[in-house]
DNA sequence: TTATAATTTGAATTTTTATTCATTTTTTGA
DNA sequence: TCAAAAAATGAATAAAAATTCAAATTATAA
C-alpha cells in the first residue's frame, strides 16, 4: 500500500521480475532438451526457487510452457508487423522484414528453437490448444506479408509470377531454410549477414524491368 | 534348417514381417501424439504382440524409435537421389524431383510429421544421436541438389543469381514451405498439385533468356 | 508322441516426475 | 518489538511408464 495511484505495486512489480527470471530460466531449458526432458525440479534449481514456488505462478507445468511461447511469439509479432508497416515502398518493407527477421534469429536463438520445435515439429501442448493458436497468428501474419507482394505487384513494382499468399509462404520459408542451415551446421553455411543473399532470390526475378 | 541356400530362413523372414508390423503400428502412433505421448503397451496393443516381445525386437523404446526413423528415411533419399540421377536437363531433374517430394509427402504423411518435428524441431532422439545423423545425410542430399543447379549454371541453362548451395536451400525450404502450409490448413492452402506452381518461382528467374 | 528348445507373455518392479500441502520463513503494520 | 498474514519451501504423495523376467505357450525334431 505505498501509492494507489500508480498500478503495479512494489510488490507486484516484484512479483512480475520472479516470473519473467522463471520464465528465463525455462526457456533455456526447453530449447536445449525439449518439453519432456525438463522437469519442474530443473527450472526450480536453475532460477532458484522452490518448486512449490513455481506452482504459486503457473497453474502447472503445462501453463508454464503456454505462458512462455506466448509471450515470446507477442514479442515476435509485434516486431515482424512493424517492419511490415514501416516506411517505403514494398522493397524497402521487405527488405526490413528480412533483416530484422535474421536480426532476430541471431539473438534470440533459444526461443527459436522453441517455436521451430513448436510449429514445425510435434506440438507439446496440444491440451493447451497451443498450436492451434500459433496456427492462427502465423495465418494471420503470412497475409500481411502476403498484402505486401500484392500492393507491390499491384504498384507494378513486381511482376505477377505467383500469387501473393504463395509469395509469402515462400519467403518466409526460404528465410527460415537459411538460418536453419546455419544453426544446424555453422560451418557448412554462412550465416546471412546481408539481407539480400536471401531477398535477390526473390527481388530479381520480381523486379519489373525498368 | 530348411534350405541351406537360401539367406533368410522362413523363420528369419517371419521375423522381418513381425518386425515390420510393430513399425508401422509405432509410426502412426508416434506420427499423431508424439514421441512421449506414446507408450511401449499402446504400441503393443496396436501391433498385437505383448510389451515383452517388441523387447525382443528392439533394445528399448528410443531405439526402436531410431529405427524407424533411420528406414523411413532411407526409403525417401533413395527415391529422391533417384529423380536427380534421372534423364533429362537440369531443368527436368527438378521437375522430376518436386514432383517426386510432393508426392511423397502425400502419400507418406504420418512419416512426414515425424520427420519435420524430427528435423526441424526438438529432435526426441538427442540421446541416440539421431538428430546428428539425420543432419549429415541432410547436407549429403543438399550437396546432390546443389550439384544440379551448379551443373544447370555451368551449362548455360541458368542464370547464376545465387550460389548453388543457396539455391538448393531455398528450393528445399520453399517445397516444405507449401506442404507444410498445407498440411497445417488444407482449406486456406490448396495442395500444389503442380510441381511448377512451385518450381516456377525458381524457374523463371533462373532460366537464361533466350 | 514327447522331451527339449525357442518364443511369447504380461504381472510385478523400478524409475521418473508432476503435484500437493504441512511446516518454516519472511514481511507487514501497529 | 511482536503477533498476524503472506510467501516460500521441499519432503511426501500419486501417477505414469519403461523395463524385466519367471511362467506359460508354441514349435522343433527325434
Amino acid at each position: 500500500m505505498t501509492t494507489k495511484t500508480e498500478k503495479p505495486s512494489r510488490r507486484e512489480r516484484e512479483k512480475l521480475r520472479q516470473r519473467q527470471e522463471i520464465l528465463e530460466a525455462a526457456l533455456s531449458l526447453f530449447s536445449e532438451k525439449g518439453y519432456h526432458s525438463v522437469s519442474m525440479q530443473e527450472i526450480a534449481e536453475a532460477s532458484e526457487f522452490a518448486i512449490g514456488t513455481l506452482y504459486k505462478f503457473f497453474q502447472n507445468k503445462e501453463c508454464l510452457y503456454r505462458d512462455l511461447v506466448i509471450e515470446q511469439c507477442d514479442r515476435f509479432e509485434a516486431a515482424f508487423l512493424d517492419a511490415l508497416e514501416g516506411p517505403g515502398d514494398e522493397i524497402e518493407k521487405l527488405r526490413n522484414f528480412v533483416r530484422l527477421h535474421v536480426d532476430m534469429f541471431r539473438s534470440n536463438l533459444p526461443f527459436v528453437r522453441l517455436f521451430l520445435a513448436e510449429s514445425k515439429g510435434a506440438s507439446y501442448n496440444s491440451k493447451a490448444g497451443l498450436d492451434d493458436a500459433l496456427r492462427k497468428r502465423m495465418d494471420a501474419f503470412l497475409e500481411q506479408l502476403a498484402l505486401v507482394f500484392g500492393n507491390g505487384i499491384k504498384s507494378g513494382l513486381f511482376q505477377k509470377i505467383a500469387d501473393p499468399h504463395a509469395l509469402a509462404v515462400a519467403l518466409d520459408s526460404v528465410i527460415d531454410g537459411f538460418l536453419l542451415r546455419w544453426l544446424e551446421s555453422p560451418e557448412r553455411n554462412p550465416f546471412p549477414e546481408d539481407p539480400d543473399v536471401i531477398l535477390d532470390i526473390f527481388l530479381n526475378p520480381l523486379l519489373s524491368p525498368q
